[in-house]
DNA sequence: TGCGCAGTCTCCCCCGGGGAAAGGTTCGCC
DNA sequence: GGCGAACCTTTCCCCGGGGGAGACTGCGCA
């Protein structure tokens, strides 16, 4: 089929926008982008005018950014689509990694969406998704005992808190600079005592009364940390949780497992509790 | 289990961050919005100092962002969490839905990227997605004719254009305002040959002078339209395929289907030739 | 008391556009 | 030739932050 010339070369930017499904912001952006600049841009009224040769291009661009690709892989795609380019190769590859890593996100939040209470089931994910983290070294007040949790804690907590407000130390200007923690020290740690170090990370000259207490440096790790939320009689069943992820996992135990007592049972409702658990632990192999 | 005060009330910005696992960027902006403001702003230094009490604030806002809650949504579902509102009912609703959406769509890009031929794939997919578009009415140049289409749209079409080229219409400056296109009027029309008028939209004084073509008023549509890439032989599986589409759905034939070739045969390999095709419908009922 | 490092501050530009305002153009029609 | 509607232009602010620059602060240590 042979024509004379077809006389539509100037295509206005919004037939254009109907044609390929752009925006006009997107055909904007674009042009700024040097990714789809117009055949023609009529320099007194400042109208632009694409040509039908674009239309192609800007359906490429449309298909490929609801695939996902930003636009400057989208400008390195349209160049070399057709040459079988090893970096062609790997933006494929990568793209659709990451759209599978992203389909089952949001399978987790549909399950989480159409639970009965979302609410309740999100708080509960969102508090076990543990996370690993470099805690550096820490100048803190220890003190040790041992004996059944509930109330040796409160009894060292006691001790520790008394020392900062020691006159002395409330004149020197001595400020705690993390919360208090503890460490399970003991072999035989079970869920109802044991062997316990009680630690306060602290800045500033000290000075200690109670000789039970020790001024020493908490030394750095690599931890795998969660949260839990709840009394604190909770928290083994939060600990045997941990231990078992890491036991299927590529890490290893490097030492006792820490637990930070973020915020005040004197003034929090018990449910409300927040205690970070930490175990340090290194890769295997 | 009681305590003397806790000592840790004022948590610098970076360790509220990693206990919340909001980045500090998202910190800046939540205070800007008033979502989560520091307990406590050093006036001289311009630090910022959380409370314990506003880590589960923050971990809740955390948990939404990720469920794809918008900002202002979280401030309100913060606010009513446990009444039982009905806006928190339709929020949670409407979000399960989009979620929904969202995979369904993002399991198309799955398939599509773990094709053999992604870009093959790709273009054809999104040539195939119809939209449904209103046609305002539009002056244009028009011819019938009937025979086989082959040659009846490629005589149809030179006279057509010859007629744009006379002198009188080129000096009265008569432009054409889109793309040419036809019209398949005959009831019998089958993919061989019927009865076929070709149309020009154009704008301005125009003087027609062969008898054969007519000025008319092309009358406004809702049209389903799709796209095609190819020969123009091919066009009549594209037909087929959207007509099947229209029975599915609860649309209805409105009139004789149209074609509108985007660009130049002459100048445009057969394989990228683009073809919009529209079905005039209403809604069914 | 000063030094050095880590933490923090504000400011500005980036993503990929959406929405709205205020003003100039084009077109068909009278 | 004039008018209104539809179209086009630029500019600014918005989303929900990420990344980085350049300057200040806090802290442990000597």
């Amino acid at each position: 089929m042979v024509l004379v010339t077809m006389p539509n070369e100037r295509i206005p930017i919004g037939r254009f926008s109907e044609v390929t499904r752009l925006s006009r912001k997107a055909l904007y952006c674009y042009e700024k982008k040097h990714l789809l600049v117009p055949a023609e841009l009529d320099i007194c009224t400042g109208y632009r005018y694409y040509s039908a040769q674009q239309i192609e291009r800007g359906i490429w661009i449309a298909a490929l950014t609801d695939l996902g690709f930003g636009l400057d892989e989208i400008a390195l795609l349209l160049e070399r689509k057709h040459t079988d380019d090893p970096e062609v190769r790997t933006l494929l590859a990568e793209r659709l990694r990451a759209t599978r890593a992203e389909i089952r996100r949001l399978e987790m939040v549909e399950r989480i969406l159409a639970a009965e209470d979302p609410f309740l089931e999100l708080f509960s994910m969102h508090l076990e998704a543990w996370k690993i983290e470099d805690i550096p070294a820490t100048r803190a007040l220890t003190i040790r005992g041992e004996g059944p949790y509930h109330e040796l804690l409160t009894s060292l907590i006691g001790q520790i808190c008394e020392e900062m407000a020691t006159p002395e130390n409330v004149r020197q200007g001595v400020k705690a600079t993390g919360p208090i923690g503890s460490v399970y020290i003991g072999e035989d740690c079970d869920e109802h005592g044991g062997l316990v170090e009680v630690f306060l990370p602290i800045s500033g000259t000290v000075t200690v009364r109670n000789p039970a207490i020790v001024v020493k440096i908490i030394p750095a790790a690599t931890v795998v940390s969660a949260l839990h939320r709840g009394p604190y009689h909770t928290l083994g069943m939060a600990h045997t949780k941990i231990f078992e992820y890491l036991q299927e996992r590529e890490f290893e135990s490097a030492g006792p497992p820490r637990e930070l007592y973020l915020n005040d049972p004197g003034i929090t409702p018990e449910e409300d509790l927040l205690t970070e658990i930490q175990y340090p632990v290194r890769k295997k192999g």
